[in-house]
DNA sequence: TGTACATCAGTGAACGCGCGTTCACTGATGTAC
DNA sequence: TGTACATCAGTGAACGCGCGTTCACTGATGTAC
């Protein structure tokens, strides 16, 4: 079956990669063993020379699913100065991702009950992703404040909560609708009244 | 086992109840027939006197968060003539049944993979009741926007969706702390900037 | 350069478990006479 | 009012399936001499 015997390091992130595919098309409770080994070439039996279990390949699969969103976070804030500009692009990668279903995220199965229900390290270990995530949201909203953009009467973590409240409804509707839903349309349309939430409201007389 | 036996429609009652607080505490996932069995006081096999299969449960179990979300919407309404007064009561009352674990909800289970995922008619369920439930808080936006006091310059769609937007983030802190996040205040938070965004923005040197 | 050996990726059969579902049965309930 | 019978809720054993995991094995790879 297989085509050649590769070292574990290399079977490793084939297995993480087949996983992630796998769960972004069918979600992790449809993550079998038997379809990563399938997908990666191996016989089931075979994944455990590299992983003690399913829940290793998951705690893995979280883990590139972290850097994935701190790369996503670490690319939009090299491109742009302004934090406002910064969320932006942070949210339309988000979105590109969601279309592409290159990454698992939310709230397809990251956020999703199977993730984190009964097993109490695996929901430490989401909460985890999230809160760093969040803080770099945080970080981002408070600069803004510094700079006298963002409305300064506002918890930087209610901001960031809303930004995600533009991602994850519009991911329920891309599923349910099995991607008839037009995710860019609504992250753009959602971004013009986040800003009206979050920005220093402008007096109109002053524009005049 | 069975403390008596009872007519069908009761049992249905009884098993469709067992179901949600089930799925309320461990998620759709976890939900098994043996375990609904258990709480009725009937044994597995004694569910298929009432019900076809597990699948026919579950579906019952959605028609009847269908009605308890519209039952919400419709005394959110009955109480308000506002239609801002009567969304922040329709977020207060989700915000509620989420605290209260009474009502599986968002994102816990109803959209939630597992409910879903490589299930068709069960997708096209969700959708349905979704598609509904947004229609509802459409409505009343539309209803603000015609009396002028939310802004004309935006899809009501996208105003329900960010509705929705500070609800399901909440949810999943929630679920992910087990309690420990406070979701009534961030919904507080939350709806005030909620409102700064849809609202029709007063000119400040209005009201001097 | 060639041979012997250790290492370790990959295999396939098998096991155990949980779970949805079936089926022949039991026995209580309520109705017809 | 009492008896016979049909109905149907509830039972328990058993089945089949998918799936994670184990284990003894095979055989290729690379290293030591």
């Amino acid at each position: 079956m297989a085509e050649a015997k590769l070292d574990t390091e290399v079977r490793r992130e084939q297995i993480i990669d087949a996983a992630l595919t796998l769960a972004a098309e069918h979600g992790l409770r449809r993550l079998s063993v038997a379809a990563v080994a399938r997908r990666v070439g191996l016989v089931p039996s075979g994944i455990y020379r590299h992983f003690k279990s399913k829940d290793d390949i998951i705690a893995a699969l979280l883990d590139r699913v972290e850097q994935r969103l701190m790369a996503n976070v670490e690319a939009a804030r090299r491109e742009n100065v302004d934090p406002l500009e910064c969320l932006k692009s942070v949210l339309m990668r988000h979105i590109r991702f969601l279309r592409e279903g290159k990454v698992i995220f939310i709230p397809r199965t990251i956020f999703s009950d199977d993730v984190h229900v009964g097993n109490p390290e695996r929901r430490r270990h989401v909460l985890r992703i999230f809160t760093h995530y969040m803080e770099q949201l945080r970080q981002i909203v408070r600069e803004g404040q510094t700079q006298g953009l963002l409305r300064a009467d506002m918890e930087p973590q209610t901001a960031a909560m809303m930004f995600f409240g533009i991602i994850v409804p519009a991911g329920i509707m891309w599923h349910l609708t099995d991607g008839g839903f037009d995710v860019t349309r609504h992250a753009l349309k959602a971004w013009r009244l986040f800003c009206a939430a979050v920005t220093v409201s402008v007096d109109p007389s002053s524009l005049q």
